[in-house]
DNA sequence: CGGCTACTTGAATACTTTCAATCCGCGTGG
DNA sequence: CCACGCGGATTGAAAGTATTCAAGTAGCCG
């Protein structure tokens, strides 16, 4: 099933950044093959050399870090739209493994002629660029989640936090989206333990604020959620660049 | 004590990449003044509009986010050679404060014709987007530290990081750095009270691994430090852009 | 029906924080 | 010169939070 990247689902949503006339012939001419894959799926390793580059064309993903005691700490969510591999393919090494989630498509681009891509347009550079800020932004978040906030509080911030960048994506709407993580990797993203993880998700239900169930996450209260877990919706419409 | 860029003393340093023979009157253009503050300045704070870029060019300063409860959150350590603002000049708001440690002082560019640079220089503009690249990549490793990583190993982390930043711009060398961190600061760096990084400060010593004191830092022995907290030196040298 | 994976729960242990004091170096003003 | 106040550093004890270890349950698929 190979997607040309004229009729291209995603580019519809006015999320993404309107491609300049003579870029998409540009990047239509990057895309090298259209590869479905199953969940579970490690799309990258870190250390990897070299890399290829990667659009989540449909499906879940995450990016992560294994320790060497086993332990995993997971960095981001991806979502339909994320662009995987960029820094492995500017700077030369993944510092980090990609792995599906569900059953996933992406649009396989070749990271080679990156580089000139970025050269010919100043503006896709540029807008690149904003969407790596936005995203350090999103780490620095992670960071103060992370360093600074209790549990409850780190589960509410990802819940909205995702549902946040669903919606954007006309993914979701009204007060339920799919939620495809497991126990294990909410823990992973949260830094907790799955059993002290478990505790927390018990009492963001009792409490009426959220719940996750059958792979699907459902809002109850989202005003007070986000109360709880100091999360404030960011992120600009309208210049993500896909590519 | 105004510095033309000509002359800038951190351009001579290899670490940061040379510019194109057309950049640097561009970048010249840029400056608008040079700034000297004391230390415990806010240069920038959270949520400011538009707002200045800057440069730091002598001493040092740190990103940080306040909590409704008082709490802190530093994010990053910024050292001379350091771009600051520049997601505030692009994306339009500062999403954090920064605030000097130490009396530094700035390179003061006009935000304005910043996206106007950069569309004139596609080099720069990629150069920018892969400093950005590698810095989410430092923000990522926070994310483990802080999420999957014991105290002592958060702590030497941060020793040994500085360290390594400090040496790429020459800086530091052999096994001793300046340090200007209080308690408080690396307490909200590793996410830990105070009380608790006393402890641990004193376990490092203890055991011979590292000692602050007086303001600098002693790596008393680099080699098991970085075994114990997983640090590997990273970054690229020669292609980190200094506007 | 196993065997597997995901999810739950209990209890003991380990880790961190909070609260309350104390100590120390330094600059000020008597 | 010295008492005083102040901010930073340090310590002890108690309270709270989170993890580990150890079972045990539920659902799914061969």
């Amino acid at each position: 099933m190979n997607v040309p990247c004229v009729q291209c689902r995603l580019r519809q949503n006015r999320y993404f950044r309107p491609l300049a006339a003579d870029e998409l012939p540009s990047i239509a001419a990057l895309k090298s093959a259209h590869l479905s894959v199953p969940a579970k799926t490690d799309m990258i390793q870190a250390g990897e050399v070299g890399g290829t580059l990667y659009t989540l064309y449909d499906g879940w993903a995450f990016r992560y870090e294994l320790l060497p005691d086993g332990g995993r700490q997971i960095l981001d969510i991806l979502l339909p739209g994320d662009l995987i591999g960029l820094s492995a393919a500017l700077l030369g090494t993944a510092r980090h493994s990609v792995q599906t989630l569900t059953p996933a498509s992406f649009c396989v681009l070749d990271a080679y002629p990156v580089a000139d891509l970025l050269a010919r347009h100043a503006g896709l550079t540029q807008s690149l660029l904003r969407r790596s800020l936005e995203e350090e932004g999103r780490a620095d978040r992670h960071i103060v989640m992370l360093g600074r906030r209790r549990p409850t509080e780190r589960l509410g911030y990802l819940m909205l936090e995702t549902f946040d960048r669903l919606r954007q994506r006309g993914l979701a709407s009204g007060t339920m989206c799919a939620f495809p993580l497991q126990r294990r990797h909410i823990a992973d993203w949260t830094g907790l333990s799955m059993i002290h993880l478990n505790r927390t998700l018990t009492r963001l239900r009792e409490d009426g604020l959220a719940a996750v169930e059958d792979k699907t996450l459902v809002l109850l209260d989202a005003q007070r959620l986000s109360e709880v877990s100091g999360y404030r919706p960011g992120g600009t419409i309208g210049d993500k660049p896909l590519i």
